[in-house]
DNA sequence: CGGTATCCAGCCCGATACTG
DNA sequence: CAGTATCGGGCTGGATACCG
């Protein structure tokens, strides 16, 4: 068994970029952390995640939905409901996106101390998002 | 020990875009793939990769050195020589650009099949970059 | 050969105001 | 509450021309 993928370096690079293209815009990871930690509604990722304006979450949460990695549901309500969550896509997104993190712990010298390589976050019930001790 | 690493998600958000604003440029992970195949001159490296100014060229090379992801050496020669290659932490960040590659092969139904999980490429002499077999 | 200099178009994002 | 409409600024990247 080789330990490197048999495709063209072509390939790696579309696939590459396309994953990074999801993740382009400036809230992207922010929103993903934010709903692997659970479902929110609307207003309150605005309020969690910091300074966003509403035409710019909009944008960022239409265009994660559009690309499969976030959920969303609106019920019909008075006054309205809309709660976004995770989809698997999503959780199995936070695989590389932890790549990249302990990337950053290990070769960005600062805060940030990941020692463990691990595979991926998972959803509630089946394991923690943060401290396990 | 525990599979998810014990800091915030502040930290973690913080920590995955200062990864990503490293490979944000249009070209950074073309680039990056381009010399994980061996050294270039600069105007090979204008020649394979696919439609780029030179102007963006460089801006790009410029970016990937201040971040210590690539070298350049400068040959005092005329007419002038200048190589570039990748760093270790260059190579090292070959790992979570795999994670993401596989991902989207995984994951975004099109060419591109990778089975095996590995950890990232290494320089030549040390493992082949491509087939294998 | 290996770049700079200059100009410019497009896009992403924010501020503010308004609405079902 | 959960958006949409409108305006506009900043930054990235392309085209072209020039330089040591």
């Amino acid at each position: 068994m080789c330990a490197v993928p048999d495709v063209s370096d072509f390939e790696m690079v579309r696939g590459t970029r396309r994953a990074l293209t999801l993740l382009g815009g400036k809230w992207s990871v922010e929103v993903i952390y934010l709903l692997a930690s659970g479902t929110r509604r609307y207003s309150e990722v605005l309020y969690e995640v910091g300074e966003i304006s509403k035409k710019t979450l909009t944008q960022t949460l239409r265009a994660l939905e559009r690309d499969g990695l976030i959920s969303r549901r609106a019920y019909p309500e008075v006054p309205p409901r809309v709660e976004y969550s995770l989809t698997p896509l999503g959780w199995s997104m936070t695989g590389p996106l932890m790549a990249l993190y302990e990337w950053s712990a290990e070769h960005l010298t600062d805060g940030g101390r990941a020692r463990s390589g691990h595979r991926e976050m998972l959803p509630r019930g089946q394991r923690r998002l943060r401290s396990v001790a």
